[in-house]
DNA sequence: CAGTATCCTTAGCGATACTG
DNA sequence: CAGTATCGCTAAGGATACTG
């Protein structure tokens, strides 16, 4: 027995069980979000869809140091699979595809601009400016 | 050479050095910020703490169906550490604390309320709703 | 370019027992 | 109640080689 609690409304229930989504458990929604964007580099993944609209496997690779070519391939196959961006068969030969967010990817927007500007302050704060003389590209 | 993202702007730029911050060192700004929330269970503790205000240690393993204890405390430790939440003796003997979110924990907000919504938003597409003939507690 | 397949390591994590 | 300490495992993840 334990409660869960609702956005907006400060309240909360006494549930016994959980929620119950394709034979998975969760045990709120917050948990159920974190299912789709909780992987080690999804959220990496997703935000640079977001600002480069599309992007190529080479480059997201380039874009995630760090990143292994198991686990990119791996998390994007998932994200595909659970709807959240859509990969395209540019040509066949040479073989060339592209990555973009799809319609329910795009309607995680804020939550990564939020993440972002976050993370922006946060270095600003720190003394860290991150936009301070940078030279930009379109 | 990797390229990163800016928030607000869609422009991107061309760095070869990463954001160095406390002997770590990041990509970009959404990566600093899952620095501080990314762990696995510190998004669901943090959320829990916007919506109950403020939780014993007992009361919050009671809500994190599967956590163990050490992943708990570590957490715990670790968002305490980062300044999100903050720790309260309420009586030395017998022992009772509290935990709550600090000022910087509750500038994540938005970020709560967000992946909150955003999940019973999924579930209710899915013809799971999460409100519906729920018992309420103030 | 855009991956897949395989091997192998390590550290994340759970389970359990113990403490103030 | 509110944790800490220790042990041991397994699955996440890295490195490398290979494929269409």
């Amino acid at each position: 027995m334990y409660t869960r609690c609702i956005a907006g409304a400060r309240t909360y229930q006494k549930v016994g069980t959980m929620i119950t989504l394709n034979d998975k458990t969760y045990t709120c929604p917050v948990d159920v979000t974190l299912g789709f964007i909780g992987g080690k580099w999804k959220l990496l993944i997703l935000s640079h869809l977001h600002w480069q609209e599309q992007s190529s496997y080479a480059k997201l690779k380039e874009n995630l140091p760090g990143v292994s070519e198991k686990m990119l391939s791996q998390q994007l196959k998932e994200l595909e699979r659970d709807l959240l961006i859509t990969k395209t068969m540019l040509s066949r030969k040479p073989y060339r595809v592209s990555y973009s967010l799809s319609a329910e990817g795009k309607s995680l927007a804020p939550l990564y601009e939020f993440v972002s500007s976050w993370g922006v302050r946060y270095l600003k704060q720190q003394g860290i400016d991150y936009i301070q003389d940078q030279q930009l590209y379109k």
